[in-house]
DNA sequence: ACGAATCGTAAGCGACGGCTTACGGTAAGT
DNA sequence: ACTTACCGTAAGCCGTCGCTTACGATTCGT
């Protein structure tokens, strides 16, 4: 839910590269599964994770569960980073005017 | 040094705690381990995987090592998610218009 | 020159996370 | 109705990660 979950789920590989596999478009477990070295049951347990951080929805049609990337899940850690990156800027640009001061004062 | 780094650094609780005594500026050691609950070499330990990542730069003045948020770092994060939202919105919008034709077949 | 301060590193321990196997439950096919 | 397919969950094992204590190195103060 929050941006902390988001991006403690993100931080796993395996769950980056179904992130990755998701990123075209929506898709069962199954197709999800192909392919991977781990198994099913790994990678479900990876979809609940990512599903309980906010990051994907789940859309059950028929016998499967359709999973798809979820944007608002990532737009609140892009709005985490944008707070950052703004606060980093701006104490890089303070810093900067301090050191040049000083070489004003030598 | 790349992304994959820099989310895994930010994934932990603690490292954000420490992240965030830096947003208004630049911090000696024993500065940033004041007033947390964890030992001075525990807050050592996060600032090595932070700075290791690319997040941090140290910079060592006399007796003591001063730590600030590299901007870059974050920047290479904020890429990542950028692509990632990206993708994100135009494969819901592909769905949303699959969906809208099925209605219409209907 | 000597003691105090600041900080990184090593070793060891406990907790957490990811994987596998096994199982149960629901929907589709025949 | 019975079998097959698809998927989530439970239990258990093992590696990794974060923390503490102890130590060593470098720099400042006197």
């Amino acid at each position: 839910m929050s941006y902390e979950d988001a991006i403690t789920a993100l931080a796993d590989p395996t769950r980056r590269v179904i992130i990755d596999r998701l990123r075209s478009g929506a898709l069962p477990v199954g197709a999800i599964a192909k392919g991977m070295t781990i198994s099913r049951p790994a990678v479900s347990q990876h979809l609940r994770v990512l599903s309980d951080a906010g990051l994907l929805t789940v859309t059950p049609v028929g016998n499967r569960r359709v999973y798809a990337i979820a944007p608002e899940g990532v737009a609140g850690l892009r709005a985490y980073l944008d707070t950052l990156w703004d606060d980093a800027l701006a104490a890089f640009a303070r810093a900067a005017q301090e050191k040049a001061k000083e070489n004003n004062n030598a």
